[in-house]
DNA sequence: ATCCAGGCAGATG
DNA sequence: CATCTGCATGGA
């Protein structure tokens, strides 16, 4: 077990934590939360202008909040646009994570037409129910696991019409994701996704900007259509097209930035 | 009680 | 190509 820092200005841990993009991490204390990622898991804690990273595995979780990224330019870069401004510096800490490939597809797969509340239960039972058991807690299925899980028993742990899908894609993932290591562009990383089932527009965007690093993907769920949408932009793959352009190369970060304010701001009512 | 949540599949213009 | 409908579940 071994414990790092880093400066607390560019990674804000609430930010980057309950922006959506990941489902597994709990809040413990103040500022103190666990993450999980496939059979790992990482405390942090925010304390005097640092964020202190305890955990088993220190490179697995340097690359997996992606510290040696710039994003101090990042926030440069969009703060400059005057429809962001607020939204960045409501969320400058925030990071995209470099996440697993797999445990992103299914997650991503659970989180269509669904609340990140009940995203997080769905994700922790299924983890409980065939997730290989560590010292105390479990880790995320493997996808052979997750392979014996019948219909029946997904739509017990509450996945509803999300449970078929997860089933026949369990069932055809492995072949698409050695596909998808390979060294291909972004159109056919995208054709393969949308070819699994429960694999839409939108969950296509979510994985490629979180499980496969396309930084300027941007996707359009509801809240950012509704933080986006004008007369023109009326429909979600018009507001992506025209914000994944205006945006550029780290588009999916901007997005988060949005996504985060948008939540964030009907939560308390406006401010901050 | 109706609406909504990080939408998708399938059917129909 | 674009648009329309049905859909599991649970919280507001």
């Amino acid at each position: 077990m071994t414990t790092f820092t880093y400066p607390s200005e560019y990674f804000d841990i609430e930010a980057t934590l309950t922006c959506g993009q990941l489902f597994r991490y709990e809040k413990i204390a103040e500022k103190e939360y666990v993450v999980y990622s496939m059979d790992k898991r990482c405390r942090l804690r925010e304390d005097n202008g640092a964020v202190l990273l305890t955990t088993e595995d220190e490179e697995y979780f340097r690359n997996y909040f992606d510290l040696a990224f710039p994003y101090d330019e990042i926030v440069k870069r969009y703060v400059a646009f005057p429809e962001l401004e607020k939204a960045v510096k409501h969320g400058k800490g925030i990071r995209i994570l470099r996440q697993s490939l797999y445990e992103t597809v299914i997650s991503f797969i659970i989180s269509a037409n669904n609340n990140i509340k009940r995203i997080q239960g769905i994700i922790n039972r299924l983890c409980v129910k065939y997730g290989t058991k560590m010292d105390d807690y479990y880790a995320f299925p493997t996808i052979k696991q997750l392979q014996a899980a019948t219909v029946e028993e997904l739509k017990a742990l509450g996945l509803g019409y999300r449970a078929q899908y997860i089933y026949e894609t369990t069932k055809t993932l492995e072949a698409a994701l050695s596909e998808l290591q390979e060294n291909i562009d972004e159109e056919k990383e995208r054709k393969i996704l949308l070819s699994q089932k429960g694999i839409g527009p939108k969950v296509a965007d979510c994985i490629m900007l979180f499980g496969l690093r396309r930084l300027n993907a941007y996707p359009v769920d509801t809240w950012i259509f509704k933080a986006n949408q004008t007369a023109e932009l009326n429909t979600p793959q018009k507001v992506r097209e025209y914000y994944s352009r205006r945006y550029g190369e780290y588009a999916g970060i901007a997005q988060q930035y949005i996504f985060h304010y948008a939540r964030n701001a009907s939560k308390n009512g406006g401010e901050e």
